[in-house]
RNA sequence: GCCCGGGUGGCGGAAUCGGCAGACGCGGCGGACUCAAAAUCCGCAGUCCUUCGGGGCGUGAGGGUUCAAGUCCCUCCCCGGGCACCA
């Protein structure tokens, strides 16, 4: 007899796994393609709790799955790029390469001894060359495609970072999501990729994916697409005549109410647009200069999150525009709340309508007109309910859709303007001032302009023999052997890029490389991406739910439109579960905290199974987890129980005929095998563990029965027990199938409860009165509707309940319940 | 403000299609084993009342639909998350 040991028994499997490629998997395997893949680490050392969350999860189906009889993919790699290395690396002099590659190795080893197995000759990481040489070849084409391009643009710079931004790293109080510094507008270069263009399909193909429905919620508000008008206003003094005698001047804007135009009664302008200065009146410039001053003093924070009046955030131009749809001209304003990086930095304002607008009127004294009919004992300020049009020339009586229409078809037919789709989406500003990223690949010729390196030459790398100093300028900008190359074109000199990508250029694509990884003609070849991809089952944390999902899917779009993989490969993930988040005592577990629980400590003393299990059993996996040592303990205690089960050490086993105990344990086995299958495919891991506690519990008795268990029969019931926590516990199913049968629980098929094994000899049906639970009874589960009700009135709970009454009304519902109605 | 989730014993949670509320685990209590303890095994346990047969109440609050509601509908409160001058 020995003891359940973890320390002996994980080791020792997670070897066997690794040394017979058990979970080793090759592009032209017969079994049926099945992808799962845990969102890549970025490698920060030993894992944490987060990681073995995550990583239970994908192992569970990766095990499930095959035995399932599929060919899984299931690899593995490391989001290698980012700043923290670098940090370290101006820190301690360590160039980030050794400093990451260490990480890797710690990261790499802890999650082995969690007992999650991948394909390991399938290992990516995003600093290595070959990737790098690829990530670059994907930007080539993007650039040649159109997709990439260079820009100036007021952008925003962390000062903390000492890098530009995208506006997806920005939170909303204008601090950066990393070092939580306030971040600066600032005009600089810079690359960007063309997301905008996959605007519309980013927002429709969502519809289709298995996703949670927040992360698609929170998807489509990132796009934003908002449909209405632009149209053109000429801009006049007040008279109407041209302003400054200048007729060209016009005033473009965009509404999503065009039906109610003939409400507007002002117009504003953002401060930073470009016609500021010709629109302003000599009379009104002073004023006018002051508040743009003002506006511009202000960083991003404050101009958001100002609280003041109204009647100082807006200042008259001394202009007027003409409003096409009366031919009135109305005042012309400049607001710091109207955003130059949204439609045309000009919008049409409608206090009627529009309750901001109303405030806005409110303040600056400026008129009122409802254009749309208020119901009756309306009370409000601003309306923006639907409701007949008033006051609105031809759109008068048309409620809102049939007005907005017609207000789109008339501005088109005269020619101001048409019908207009936005977007709160931007495109992408991948470029960053940092050493460790994948270099941008292009040079820049005197005379050549920006020429791209040529495919020949990739992977252009950075120099190892740099210098890492807390100038916050990357060393690639002082390093004259990186810095000077030859044009490709002209053979002159040139200059090269020293700007780095985004790390989630890189990991927007890995998914991809996963499938080929060793393709060194191609960063993958379109057969094995067409085998594997899309991923079935992607799993990862709610925090990428819109950066990292948004950027990988609009590479998947545009490396199919470029002809890279499938031209239906249109999405990479076509489930996707994100698991919640792991609290101590209430509070999100983190370094800075310092409430970290290490998974080490627990593998150590309970073991990886029982770590693995609590993650399962605490709780459904998409809801956050308050973590707690006496749980762990339970589900120890749990695995300890089975591994004295399944080795014959309780109770008393004999060898006789089946008697009714030994087939009502094989029938629970049966229908353990059901429930657990069911749950699995649910992702409702918490009531699979329970229902296999529930049976082991059932066995125990049944073991310690006095007439003992027989031999056959809990075989039967502890075989399948071993089968369906193979994925959950792969250890110890792992170690006590082999004791028991000499092979590999792993590779058994996952077993199929026999249906002639369900139906029990009887149920119990509920006996009620007026829905009040009054007796049950044990029927067979084929009983017909009259003998149950013949059953029910027979009892004497009833009767007793029912007194001298009639039953008014019976409903049967055999074999589960019936319901005396007096 | 808008959009999603959610609110069930002392705690984590279960109840999959409107049909036995509280599975399973933790903690608690009692018993067995033991000189004793740990470990292990067995059992009890929503709450209040009880003549010990049982009965009342009970899933955030209030209303409704139904023979029957944690589950469906309406109003409201609280908690978590996302978005928030996007015209």
């Amino acid at each position: 007899m020995s003891d359940y040991d973890p320390q002996v028994i994980e080791p020792k499997w997670q070897e066997r796994w690794l040394a017979d490629g058990t979970y080793e998997i090759d592009n032209d395997d017969p079994r049926p393609p099945f992808y799962v893949l845990c969102m890549y680490p970025y490698p920060s050392g030993a894992a944490h709790m987060g990681h073995v969350r995550n990583y239970t999860f994908g192992d569970l189906i990766t095990r499930y799955r095959t035995m399932g009889g599929y060919g899984v993919l299931s690899p593995m790699g490391f989001d290698s790029f980012g700043l923290p290395a670098e940090n370290a690396a101006i820190k301690t002099g360590e160039h980030p390469r050794t400093f990451t590659d260490a990480r890797i190795e710690e990261l790499r080893s802890s999650i082995r001894r969690i007992g999650a197995v991948y394909d390991w000759r399938r290992e990516v990481h995003s600093h290595d060359p070959e990737y790098i040489r690829w990530t670059q070849w994907i930007f080539l084409k993007f650039l040649d495609a159109g997709l990439a391009y260079r820009k100036e643009a007021p952008v925003n710079w962390c000062p903390g970072c000492q890098t530009v931004l995208a506006n997806e790293q920005v939170l909303a109080d204008g601090t950066c999501e990393r070092s939580g510094d306030v971040v600066e507008k600032r005009d600089l270069e810079q690359w960007f990729f063309r997301t905008t263009v996959y605007a519309d399909q980013l927002l429709d193909d969502l519809d289709p994916l298995e996703w949670p429905e927040r992360v698609k919620v929170m998807q489509r508000n990132w796009i934003g697409r908002s449909e209405g008008a632009e149209f053109d206003m000429n801009v006049v003094d007040a008279d109407g005549r041209a302003f400054g005698g200048d007729p060209d001047l016009v005033l473009r804007v965009f509404t999503t109410r065009p039906d109610t135009s003939f409400g507007m009664t002002y117009t504003v302008v953002a401060p930073e647009h470009p016609l500021v200065e010709r629109i302003t009146s000599p009379e009104r410039r002073g004023e006018v200069d002051a508040f743009v001053a003002m506006v511009r003093s202000e960083s991003e924070v404050e101009r958001q999150s100002t609280d003041a009046p109204l009647d100082k955030r807006g200042v008259f131009t001394g202009s007027y525009a003409l409003n096409p749809f009366t031919n009135e001209p109305v005042p012309v304003y400049l607001a710091d709340y109207v955003l130059m990086g949204y439609g045309t930095g000009a919008v049409m304002a409608v206090p009627g309508e529009d309750q901001r607008d109303w405030d806005f009127a409110a303040a600056h004294g400026l008129p009122i007109i409802e254009t749309v009919q208020r119901p009756a004992g309306w009370t409000g300020e601003a309306y923006t309910d639907d409701g007949p049009h008033v006051n609105s020339g031809f759109l008068d009586g048309m409620t809102k859709d049939i007005a907005i229409a017609a207000a789109i078809d008339w501005l088109e037919v005269q020619g101001h303007g048409e019908r207009k789709v936005n977007y709160r989406l931007r495109d992408w500003l991948l470029s960053r001032q940092r050493f460790w990223g994948c270099p941008i690949p292009v040079v820049y010729c005197e005379s050549c302009g920006i020429l791209p390196v040529p495919e020949a030459d990739l992977p252009v790398l950075a120099p190892d023999e740099v210098e890492f100093r807390p100038t916050g300028e990357s060393p690639l900008r002082e390093h004259e052997g990186f810095l000077h190359t030859t044009c490709p074109s002209c053979g002159g000199p040139a200059r090269r890029e020293t700007d780095t990508m985004d790390t989630f250029v890189d990991s927007s694509w890995y998914f991809l490389r996963f499938c080929d990884p060793a393709n060194d003609e191609l960063p993958f070849g379109i057969d094995a991406v067409s085998r594997w991809m899309p991923v079935d089952q992607y799993i990862g944390g709610v925090e990428h739910a819109i950066l990292h999902l948004m950027y990988a899917r609009f590479f998947t779009k545009a490396l199919s439109d470029l002809g890279a993989v499938p031209a239906d490969l249109r999405e990479p993930f076509s489930r996707l579960f994100t698991q919640g988040m792991i609290r101590l005592g209430g509070a999100k577990m983190s370094k800075s905290r310092g409430n970290l629980v290490t998974p080490e400590h627990y593998i150590e003393s309970v073991g990886a199974d029982s770590l693995r299990l609590f993650h399962l059993f605490v709780g459904p996996p998409q809801d956050d987890v308050d973590w707690d040592d006496k749980g762990i303990e339970g589900c120890h205690r749990f695995l300890a129980r089975l591994w004295r089960m399944a080795r014959g050490e309780v109770g008393t086993i004999v060898d006789r005929e089946p008697d009714a105990a030994d087939g009502a344990a094989e029938a629970a086995a049966h229908r353990l095998v059901k429930k657990v299958t069911g749950d699995f495919e649910r992702w409702s891991y918490n009531t699979a563990v329970a229902a296999c506690m529930e049976n082991l519990n059932e066995l125990y008795r049944y073991a310690q029965s006095e007439a003992g268990a027989r031999r056959g029969s809990l075989d039967v019931a502890v075989d399948f027990l071993l089968l369906l926590t193979a994925p959950m516990v792969p250890h110890l199913s792992a170690e006590l199938w082999e004791q028991r049968h000499g092979t590999h629980v792993h590779e058994q098929s996952w077993p199929v409860a026999d249906e002639a094994m369900l139906s029990a000899e009887t149920v119990t049906m509920v006996i009620q009165v007026s829905g009040k639970v009054r007796d049950r009874v044990e029927v067979a589960p084929d009983i017909s509707e009259d003998d149950a009700v013949a059953l029910a009135m027979a009892s004497d709970a009833v009767r007793s309940h029912l007194g001298d009454g009639e039953a008014r009304r019976v409903v049967a519902r055999p074999p589960k319940l019936v319901n005396v109605v007096p």
